[in-house]
DNA sequence: GATGAATGAGTCTTCATTCAT
DNA sequence: TATGAATGAAGACTCATTCAT
């Protein structure tokens, strides 16, 4: 929908001129240039537009990685890292606006279900994709694809926060 | 003071149970047995309460990525990252309840002048350090500190918001 | 016409399980299964809409005194206070929930120009009865058809707001 | 408390013209004087406030029923029936105001706990009181007091609604 | 006639901050 | 210095009503 959509983007962009502290669900439907009551209309209350957007970004990241990871099947290890770390790094990069302005979000909803979910699949990703590895064989590749996962999101967010890519 | 110390720990309890969303100003003083007008006494108002918790924790931290730094000065290249790492997350992991409590408020302040300050100090002792190593020499030892520092923080993090060490 | 007749079911459901707060045009129109559009097909507002129950609800009533009344012109009035409490008693009691629903909708339009005037018609049958009555002669007969009218609502009203008959 | 009151007053005021559907809780603060804060201050919400308000108005009845009912003890039946009926129409009529307001705020609350308690209470009196009836003796006392309590309201409710005592 | 998305004024409620005691 | 009642601007959310389809 038209609306919904209006509203996506307007999140964001209050976000990144406010920060979750600025973001009220009046100025969001007033950037989406529609009525507080139509935001109501298609979310129930502003933590749930708030889980939306960054649930649709977090998606987004892990679905690239989980691409990344079939393509990169059977490599070296070498090989792997770059490709997951690339397609990792690729999309938190082509939406910087976005990335940084859920930033302190994630951080807030960190313990949200879905939020957990998501992070798991792609760690669930990365490992399968470990265990095809040509050149090693790991003991624990569970923890292995929760550090590298975990490690790679600490150097692009400090990016964000700074100026361009 | 003892009352401002007291100030200090109920702003890490109500952190705690609750998050910044629900860190109040009466909250706290309540918390810690004070009137809000006391509190503040101390504080000139909400934010700088929230700001010097977080930078006295981000301190400590920095302290003994600092102390950790001097300690393995002109060693190898592993036994530096190794006594690195380690002070880093031995002070995150001495005070879990209180790293835990501040993850979201530093994020959302993450932008703040006195924490990229604190954030800079630390990569400049860790720049330091990497001069010295005896077997390596690096290109760019900035870049090395940085990704270095940034990586360290999502492991720990993500340790943090489960459960015990 | 069919649709009046749901909107009319539906809104003493709605009054019964939330009384008149949670009363809302669209609640209302759901539960009729009609578009809130629909329902303003039908009356203009929502107050005309309340005011059209509860006035059917009275008028009922009204005509089931009325009635009663013209069946004990002449009687004793022993037998004239029997029948005529026999008529208002089972006017409310077959429509129990109806009577429950409306209660407080009664007292909050209490006021209002048609409920008077339905109250007033009730007591003019009643006064016009008593004139008849064969074996008693009363001074003010309206005073004794109002204080009558009015003391016969009390104990249906607390009977249905308890259970059963 | 000299804001308690205040507030106390307001409600009554504001409830007299217009109702408990215009009674706003920014409304009774701006009538007692004082800012919607303090309002909170005293009363977590605005049903609570409402409900305080009934409360004491019923609690004021109430009394009144009781102590004519002890006044009235071991007297004959008529006269207990006067000195009773006399009692609630005395307080309710030397509060005209207040008892007007409150006719739909009753209608509406009828199911609290309070209200009910409250009610019983004066039944309970009543009851007790037959039981000293000199000249008459009830198989189900009960039921009397029931039937008289529920009917006496009725036509002072009716004569309020109206003008003067 | 019917629909239901859109509207936005109006409510309740919270909370940082002040200031008289 | 400490207190905590008072303030009131600001925010989340509701709902009667309209109107283009």
């Amino acid at each position: 929908m038209h609306t919904v959509e209006a509203i996506f983007d307007a999140t964001i962009q209050v976000l990144l001129d406010g920060g979750l502290e600025r973001l009220t669900t009046t100025r969001v439907a007033e950037r989406a240039g529609v009525s507080v009551g139509s935001l109501y209309q298609y979310f129930p209350n502003k933590q749930s537009l708030v889980a939306a957007v960054l649930q649709r970004h977090l998606l987004h990241v892990v679905k690239a990685v989980e691409a990344a990871c079939v393509l990169a099947k059977g490599q070296q290890i070498n090989v792997m890292a770059s490709a997951v770390i690339n397609g990792f790094v690729s999309a938190k990069l082509d939406q910087p606006a976005i990335s940084k302005a859920l930033y302190a979000v994630t951080a807030q909803l960190g313990g949200a279900v879905e939020v957990t979910r998501l992070t798991m699949r792609a760690q669930l990703a990365l490992c399968d994709l470990l265990a095809t590895a040509s050149d090693v064989r790991f003991k624990d590749a569970g923890l292995v694809a929760f550090m590298l996962s975990t490690a790679a999101i600490g150097p692009v967010q400090a990016l964000l926060m700074s100026d361009a890519p």
